[in-house]
DNA sequence: CTTCCTGCAAAAGTTTTGCATTAAC
DNA sequence: GTTAATGCAAAACTTTTGCAGGAAG
C-alpha cells in the first residue's frame, strides 16, 4: 500500500506520464468510481452508473490505466470482467463474490496465514519452473439476500 | 475423490441419468479427453484436438455436464474458460497458469495447510453472511518456456 | 503544432440459441 | 414412439479496433 502523502488522483497521473500518457477528465472519472466503489465493478455497472460514458472509451481507458499499473482486470465466474484499484495502491486482498448475483467484495485474510501460504505457493511455483508468480484466493458463495431469496428458512415459499 | 469401484465413464453416466440426460459417444469422448488431459482444457483446445466435433455441441455438451456435476468450467486470465472433470472425481487442487502462453496444470497443497485456509476463509465467509462458501486458489506467473523465450539469462538476445 | 484521447460504428472474439434431423432409451 | 442429442447457421454477448474530429501538453 502506497504511502497517503499523494492522494490517488496525483498517483495515478504520475504513472499515466511515466508511460506517454495523460490524465485526462474520464481517466479521473474512472479512478474515482472505482476508489468510491471499494469493490471490483464491471463495465457494465460502470456504463450504467455513469450514463454519458462510450463503452469503447471506457474500456480502452481501463486497458490504458492497468497497463500503467493503476487499476487491475480481475476475472470471476460471471461473463464479463471486472476492475479495482491495484493492489500496491489498496493493499493486498481477496475476493468474496456471490455466485448468484456477481456481488463482489474484499476480504483480508491475517497476515499469519498470509505469510504461510506465500511460503508455500513460492515452494510450488519454485518446483514447477515458474517465475514472477503471484496468487489469486477468491471465496464463491451465497450471499445472505440471495440466500434468503432461495432458500426461506421456513416451508410457507 | 470418489471411490475407484466405479469407472469415471461410469460415474458420468449415473449423474447424467439423474439430470435426465443421456452418455452419448460424443459426452464420453469429451470425458475421455479432460481425463486424459490431467489439467483443464479450453474449448479451442477441445477443437483442434479432436477435428470433427462441431463447437456448438462442444459447448453444449461441456454445460450439460457440468449441470449434472461431472465436469467444471473454471476461468483463467484468458478470454476463453477451461473445463476440468469435477473435484470430487480428482480430488481439491488449485493451478497454476502460465499468464503468457496460457498453460494451465495442477497443484496442490499440503492438508494442513489447506485446513487451516479452510478454518480462515469459513470463518471470513461466516461473517459477511455467505454459505455454500468454496474457495479457489490459483497461482500466476510465467512459466519456464516463456520465461526462456522473453528474458534470456545472457545478454546476447 | 504534435501527440494523444474521444466517440461513433463496425469488427472480432467466445459463447448461446433456433430448428430440422438423427439417435438413444 | 417419445424424448433428448446433434449439427449447421445465425444470433448474442463482451471486448477490440479504424478512423475522423477534438483536446492536451
Amino acid at each position: 500500500m502506497i504511502g497517503s502523502a499523494r492522494s490517488i488522483h496525483d498517483e495515478a497521473a504520475v504513472r499515466l506520464h511515466g508511460t506517454g500518457q495523460r490524465y485526462t477528465e474520464q481517466r479521473r472519472r474512472l479512478i474515482e468510481i472505482l476508489s468510491r466503489a471499494g469493490s471490483p465493478m464491471s463495465i457494465p455497472e460502470i456504463l450504467r452508473c455513469r450514463r454519458g460514458l462510450p463503452q469503447s472509451s471506457v474500456y480502452r481507458n481501463l486497458a490504458d490505466l492497468e497497463t500503467a499499473g493503476v487499476v487491475r482486470r480481475i476475472v470471476t465466474d460471471e461473463e464479463f470482467g471486472r476492475y479495482e484499484l491495484n493492489e500496491d495502491l489498496t493493499g493486498h486482498h481477496h475476493h468474496l463474490f456471490c455466485a448468484v448475483c456477481g456481488r463482489t467484495s474484499d476480504v483480508r485474510l491475517g497476515p499469519h496465514l498470509e505469510e504461510q501460504l506465500d511460503a508455500a505457493l513460492d515452494t510450488i511455483a519454485r518446483e514447477a519452473g515458474f517465475a514472477d508468480v503471484r496468487h489469486r484466493l477468491d471465496l464463491i458463495g451465497t450471499c445472505a439476500d440471495c440466500a434468503r431469496r432461495f432458500e426461506p428458512t421456513d416451508a410457507t415459499g
